[in-house]
DNA sequence: CTATTGTGAGACAAAAATGTCTCACATGGG
DNA sequence: CCCATGTGAGACATTTTTGTCTCACAATAG
């Protein structure tokens, strides 16, 4: 029976082509299918057969993006113990979608269907909860909007992937850098 | 004498038009010529009589990017006093820019013309030596390096931009926010 | 008023991208 | 071996975008 070979092989390839082309649409955001297929090392026609056409692209980064993030917030158990912890397992977990997070996150004030705003709007809310029990715990400071906060971890978490991507940073500082400086910023405090 | 009625109101113009590509095709980098005509009200005519097509449009972003970031970093004075305060002035005076600078930072990586890239390069120089001097003074952190700082605030500027422009947050709070975040982070210090 | 100048609207062809085919080929299971 | 399935290459019509042009109109200086 070679469906099982099918959707095996599939998923992978669909995945892998999922993130070649958010590499790529992300340094290059007109880029053409041909050029994304090119970047993916498939054939135009391929690359329809599995998404039909440019906005089902979009869609589809988009939806692999909203999953990824729910399993790293799933992963992460943002509820548990301190907050700082909490925010540092959340780096870590994310670090592995983060280029494809760069690309959403400049690019997703583009569609604004139901389903997928709905997955933004969950995850946004989970990340936002995790600020504001890190202030109600005393543990952060609260003249810095959790809302703000959010915010500053998307574009942290875009900027270190793309310093990372343009060897502007080493990979593996990678979460330690963006940890560090959302958590402590940048002034000294063992001064 | 008609010659100066036109570079003056041209110039207006055209900084007006820049201005609003900008806001738009941060939202929507596809965005079309069309598009960007009427965002700007103007007719793709008109649009074309000032940038011959799509690449002089953007190398005029950018160009215009690198002209405002040159004239903060000369206003915020960098080199003077504490480098915390130096950020400040600095975050302070790149907040009119901080669309056209999103859009930039998103997109620079399109073009890799001797000019430009020598442009940023200068401007990268000057925010990393800025971090430098703060950390040589003892007064930032050593194990976040300059380059990372740098990085760090073009996201920051970036995502406090689109905050703002979204609603997220208070444009009045833009400066604090960003500063804070990036000079202290999000832990307290005063427990 | 009159001439100049910039503009908007629209026509138009050229170029580019897209969506849809067909066909030959490789691979892997039966 | 033979067949099914996915693929790459390329042809093709369609659509979209671009670049260029003309013309009428408004504003403004002289």
């Amino acid at each position: 029976m070679s469906h099982m070979g099918y959707s095996c092989l599939m998923a992978l390839d669909r995945d892998q082509v999922l993130r070649s082309a958010a590499a790529l649409l992300t340094r290059k955001s007109t880029a053409t299918m041909d050029e994304v297929a090119k970047a993916a090392g498939i054939s135009r026609a391929t690359l329809h057969r599995h998404f039909a056409g440019r906005d089902a692209l979009v869609r589809a980064l988009e939806s692999l993006g909203i999953a990824e993030c729910e399993a790293a917030l799933d992963a992460a158990r943002p509820e548990d113990g301190p907050a700082s912890e909490a925010v540092r397992r959340l780096i870590r977990a994310f670090e592995p979608s983060a280029g494809l997070l760069a690309f959403l996150y400049t690019e997703n004030q583009l569609f604004e269907g139901e389903e997928q705003n709905q997955g933004w709007a969950r995850i946004d809310e989970r990340l936002t909860a995790l600020f504001r029990r890190g202030q109600e715990a005393g543990e952060f400071r609260i003249d810095l909007s959790p809302a703000w906060l959010t915010e500053a971890l998307y574009g942290l978490l875009a900027s270190g992937a793309w310093a990372v991507s343009d060897g502007r940073v080493a990979a593996k500082d990678f979460t330690h850098m963006i940890a560090e400086l959302l958590l402590g910023g940048a002034r000294r405090t063992d001064a």
